[in-house]
DNA sequence: GTGGCGATTATGTATATACATATTGAAACG
DNA sequence: CGTTTCAATATGTATATACATAATCGCCAC
């Protein structure tokens, strides 16, 4: 390798955002799956004759957007990949169907309670384990599911929740009621049903579904984790808003 | 300066983190006003006794943020709030696809002046027949098509599009410029991918893809309709939120 | 087996250095 | 007087190096 050789001559572009776009297309096209573990920057920073410390910026940068997961001894592992932005509103499923004039429905399919594991507390984002309520339900529009729900309760945060079996009332308005919300945070996406979800919703394996993910803090302390999915020709989001100035 | 002193007992924290941290305070406090030069990089190396490099890789990240603006020969100054409403900020595609590290692309596929007719009218909610112009785009990351767009353009509202092509900028941060928005409304909903968003994006057809509807008024005025066609494994739409009322 | 413990390894952060690039301001020139 | 040139300056990108830290693997003792 040269000393000090600058501008590797590719057409204006830095060399560290170059590995970095070649990188995120191997992601992006799927040619590297999630799970996938890229190479070492060792190995890249011989491949592209440059320098770790180029390499890292790059790999840093694909951490931070949320492209790839960095583990130390292990390597760099592709993610799920997933952009950011922001939307609003929150729904009530069971205005939502009324306002269809739709009798509603709900059920509750399952309920455990149990201590957190790894993806309970990643889901409610909480430090140390803890005892939580696992939910199952479905919400009907007439005679066809229009929602699965799946939540987690933070018992630490709800300990009287124990006490609820959730079989006459959703887990919605129960919490609504009891345990005012200071943040929440929603996540909407599209995905493919999943053999699960196709049963419990009346649909083809791989049709489309929206999935809306919401979080709910109370005072800093996490609450609860919510993933409702719709089958595709059932719900639209609706918000509507008035600019805000800076 | 010492040699190679890792590690400034700070607590956990990495410097260039801290430096990072401390910038953004005095910014979002209002210490350091829009416009406001904050010291040089090698003032600030100086003032936390360490590299031109440390400060750099903090400096670097709160441009990427938007935070400041940087300037060669000039130095870096503290950027107007860009607290933009947050509806706009979120379907700035360009911004999304920046936010991931990876280039973004403009292309205009078609663009056609016509006269509204009964699909245009109920689109843009219009009452009377009048002149539109259909825009479609694409908007690309990387090499991968990131998002589809189809879009409907009032011309009674915004006469001087008829002079624009479309071809350089895209119609999001035109109509941004040109037109004050007074309300907005959003419909966000999966579907599986016809033949045409198929190839548009790249992905089979019937693929799950998330749609997001836009639809704009200035005045009362019905000023756009558009609507953006993300591939399921490209976009998530994540908004946070504190309760302002109920 | 299995439980601990040290060696190994990949990433994380920091350093000093080198040169590129863009921009500004002032000096030199026609 | 305007223009061109040039040096100074701040940021941008890259290098080689050093050491910290965390996680894993394999070895060894029990």
């Amino acid at each position: 390798m040269s000393v000090i050789e600058t501008a590797d001559a590719e057409g204006g572009v830095s060399l560290h955002q170059r590995i970095l776009s070649d990188i995120s297309e191997k992601i992006l096209s799927g040619a590297w799956a999630p799970g996938h573990r890229i190479p070492f920057e060792h190995e890249l920073s011989a491949q592209y004759n440059c320098s770790r410390m180029t390499v890292n910026k790059a790999l840093s940068q694909l951490a931070k957007a949320g492209l790839i997961e960095r583990r130390r001894r292990s390597g760099s592992f592709v993610r799920q990949p997933q952009s950011q932005a922001a939307v609003l509103e929150i729904h009530d499923i069971r205005v939502e169907v009324e306002a269809l004039g739709l009798p509603y429905r709900y059920e509750r399919v399952a309920r455990h309670k149990r201590r957190s594991d790894a993806e309970d507390r990643a889901l409610l984002e909480l430090g140390a384990a803890g005892p939580v309520l696992a939910l199952e339900c479905r919400h009907f529009a007439g005679k066809r599911p229009f929602a699965h729900e799946q939540r987690l309760i933070n018992l630490a945060a709800v300990p009287e929740a124990v006490d609820e079996e959730f079989l006459a009332i959703a887990p919605s308005p129960w919490l609504i009621g009891r345990v005012p919300w200071s943040e929440a945070e929603h996540r909407i996406r599209a995905v493919g049903a999943d053999k699960r979800i196709a049963a419990a919703l009346y649909i083809a394996t791989g049709a489309p579904c929206l999935v809306v993910e919401r979080r709910t803090w109370s005072a800093e302390h996490p609450v609860t984790h919510v993933r409702f999915t719709y089958a595709a020709d059932s719900h639209t989001l609706v918000a509507r808003f008035r600019p805000s100035q800076g």
